[in-house]
DNA sequence: TAAGTGTCGATAGTATTACTATTATTTTTG
DNA sequence: CAAAAATAATAGTAATACTATCGACACTTA
């Protein structure tokens, strides 16, 4: 993936921030540095507050860029869904064989992730591992509804799609292409989470990854 | 289920409260209460002091029971998980051929919850709605090894365990027993969640069941 | 019957969180 | 260089997630 495509954005909704991140040194600063405290803390015990301390910035200055930290954890996992579907795409793109397509994808959403140098404010490494313990959150919430209308995991959805289109391909009469291809996304990220702290409830580990278990 | 055995208990780790709740009335009102308000308000809005004034008790007395929330939550799910052991071992106990069982397991895994009358201050259909929402949020947090190592999953990792049992049985040559049974497991809360908020995600509706797809 | 024990409710208090509002200062730009 | 925009500094607020203390009452038991 490496600078490919050096002019490249992720396009989150709009309605996620309310000053583009990407438009000011500040904003990458909180992206890239927000990432890693995220990650540090855990999401329950990150705030803007030790963010901004921690890019020697402030915590009102923060709030001109996110409303509140639920929105800022909502930005970070739509362009790590974004982020994955231009991999996906780009990857299985040129191949005429729908089996080898969907196992090229299953291995690409499923596999750990490497940084890509193409966007150099976000450490796709630590961004992945945030999705991994933090995703869930950012929908499990009573105000769901109202932000999927606001289409604020439309990202997500789009993605999902995809997957579901390629099963399809592969096998036209399979009932079950949509929840297949969400329990595969799911079902991915919560495979690397039991890997690092519950072993014993999967096979996966340093020889079996989950990306042998799901093309299997 | 109802009523077979008057005198059943399900067995929570003695860590994950202060007082046992089933020991007094205003315990079993922290529980049966508990239940319905997490639903309500969702687990981030809910608090000890919403819950007391509910049940006309109050805030200080709820923290004899329970230390915080979380624990509360801890105590809940590991009951759910405690009673749908109970209802696998149960049903699949005199099942001789190993295929049946494990489909036999499989549909009570999935299925939508029905009210047990055995266990009368536990609502277990609304107790089920917040294992779909919130059991998540009980391990995605930073403290989950040191919980795991207390032993407050033991049930859930158990359970997970007979499910791999019944699958290894099936097909002792399957390399991912385990991985399998976790993916089916939350894969199935996972179901139950989309069908409710991202319907376009899954298949699963009114019409097709979470259960038809795992058993497929 | 008096003393001891446990349970619960009431009240108060604390540090922190998740913000909002205002003003001052710096930086950008036209 | 001046105006506009961005950022920093400070203060303040309501709510959260507790902790601590105290008194009332019931129950036991010596």
């Amino acid at each position: 993936m490496h600078r490919l495509f050096p002019s490249l954005r992720i396009d989150v909704h709009s309605g996620l921030f309310v000053k583009d991140p990407e438009s000011s040194d500040l904003g990458k600063r909180i992206i890239s540095e927000g990432i890693l405290l995220i990650h540090e803390l855990g999401f329950e015990s990150f705030t803007f507050k030790k963010l901004g301390s921690r890019i020697g910035s402030n915590e009102s200055s923060l709030y001109r860029y996110f409303e509140n930290k639920h929105k800022f954890l909502l930005y970070l996992t739509s362009w790590y869904w974004g982020w994955m579907e231009y991999k996906l795409v780009f990857t299985t793109h040129s191949l005429p064989d729908p089996m080898e397509k969907l196992k090229t994808a299953i291995q690409i959403l499923t596999e750990t992730t490497e940084e890509d140098g193409a966007f150099n404010h976000v450490n796709e490494v630590v961004l992945n591992k945030i999705v991994i313990n933090e995703f869930s959150k950012s929908y499990l919430t009573k105000e769901v509804d109202d932000e999927n209308r606001n289409g604020y995991f439309a990202i997500y959805k789009r993605l999902i799609g995809r997957i579901s289109e390629m099963i399809s391909e592969v096998n036209p009469d399979y009932k079950y292409a949509n929840a297949l291809a969400s329990t595969v996304l799911e079902g991915a990220l919560h495979q690397h989470y039991l890997q690092e702290h519950f072993p014993k409830l999967t096979e996966c580990g340093s020889s079996i990854t989950p990306s042998d278990y799901f093309l299997d």
